[in-house]
DNA sequence: ATTTTTTTACGACACATGTCGTAAAAAAAC
DNA sequence: GTTTTTTTACGACATGTGTCGTAAAAAAAT
């Protein structure tokens, strides 16, 4: 097996991510911080975790001050257009459209969200005549 | 760690019950054929693979005839619905509009697809009259 | 019935991931 | 400058996943 490289970020590693997209740089500690709020977990794992992405380069670090300070390498949208794309790929066989269907169907949107949507929805069809 | 139960089919797994929810039920046989159209894979590995679905209750079996014919346990439906709800959480930070958004802004619809969306709002929204 | 082919059952491996513990190094307190 | 606290670096382990090989069992051919 061996997927190359592309970019998988496990669960962990996403929700890690997360964090910095919010509060970069960061340092361990502070991600760690953020990180037990939501969920149980020691600091030597979170540790381990960062560690491992920066062999990995998904983060880069600075050693200014009294500690590390980590950085995400990817931006956010990359990797949601990364992650995007595989999911419908493996769960929607392709389909984007299927996708939103799914996705509307699912959990019913406000009404707000519904105009929204309408409003993008129309902008997007105005594109096409250009 | 442990993530309990729900439905996590890793990519492999959801593979197999994807050929399986097209020509259920089906021996390894057959299943190993078709997987082996877009993937490289031993008969084996796709043997063992089935056998592991089986311990974890992802599929069932029956011995009719000259070899075991498996079928997938949860319909396609409820898997998807899973793993999106699963998607949304770690990638959109629980937002299905968000994605939606996504999803829109990424491949641009055809106009067709934007005229059959348009209308399920349509209809999402009246109902929201109700 | 014996041989050949197919199907099953297992065991094994290499990695990836999530999780820590321990100990060394560095920084902060005193 | 010694003690305490924090941060790092590693090693280790359990589990899950993808991948096969081998051998036994079952079915099909001859």
């Amino acid at each position: 097996m061996m997927k190359s490289q592309a970019f998988h970020p496990s669960e962990a590693e996403l929700e890690i991510l997360e964090v910095l997209w919010r509060i970069e740089p960061a340092s361990v500690r502070e991600i760690h911080e953020i990180l037990s709020q939501s969920k149980q977990v020691g600091y030597t794992t979170t540790l381990k975790q960062i560690q491992r992405m920066l062999d990995k380069g998904m983060v880069s670090r600075t050693g200014s001050g009294k500690s590390h300070q980590y950085s995400a390498v990817a931006k956010k949208s990359e990797v949601r257009r990364t992650l995007f794309q595989k999911f419908v790929d493996s769960t929607f066989e392709g389909s984007a459209m299927d996708l939103v269907m799914h996705a509307l169907g699912q959990k019913k949107a406000s009404p707000e969200e519904l105009e929204k949507l309408m409003q993008f929805l129309e902008k997007q069809k105005s594109k096409d005549h250009e």
